[in-house]
DNA sequence: TAACTATTTAGGGTTTTATCTAATTACCTG
DNA sequence: CAGGTAATTAGATAAAACCCTAAATAGTTA
């Protein structure tokens, strides 16, 4: 898990896309039809959502489905319930 | 747990004074001479951590101590466990 | 009260972020 | 291959973030 999942997880619209991947792979014309922002802006949130882990891509014949990596969302919560559930005095990556 | 939290996490400069408090209670005075930043950006710092409820102030004759909430840290973390742990289909405050 | 210390607020400059339009790339299909 | 659809990249712009210096505020102490 590297320092810009934070940064990720700052933008309100990145943390909808998270939230609607949840329940289900996307390809990033369903995700479009969902926010009031044009496909190249939502390409710009892939982008930092991708440089995060936080999410993958698969090329499917026309489409690019996007889908979630639990996994680093999983490190994140632990990493920040280490650093701040009770003092065992480390919890740094 | 508002919105403002992720936007505080964003900031390594603010990460870090979270994690020194984790180890107790902390002047402003203090937390100043562990970054080199001015003592006027580390305020701007303290006021965004104020916002998302993440520190608390408390004025002791000169000085004024800042101490973690970290009931608000664990609140982050499961919401993060129950928004990516695994599909409840539910996990929204 | 005057001088001193600790911290915050005000105002300004630079960098980063989020959005847009237009152009480009990648793939599919007739 | 030519035309069409899906998605990204390039370039521009407005807003937000972060840092600084200087000034103001709040409390302490002689």
């Amino acid at each position: 898990m590297n320092q810009r999942v934070f940064k990720a997880l700052a933008d309100p619209t990145r943390r909808a896309i998270l939230k609607r991947l949840r329940s289900g792979s996307c390809t990033a014309g369903e995700l479009g039809t969902l926010f009031p922002i044009r496909g190249a802006s939502l390409s710009y949130h892939f982008n930092i959502l991708k440089g995060a882990e936080l999410v993958r891509t698969e090329r499917r014949g026309m489409h690019i489905v996007y889908s979630l990596n639990t996994t680093v969302m999983e490190e994140v919560a632990t990493v920040l319930m280490e650093m701040f559930g009770q003092s065992t005095d480390e919890g740094e990556s």
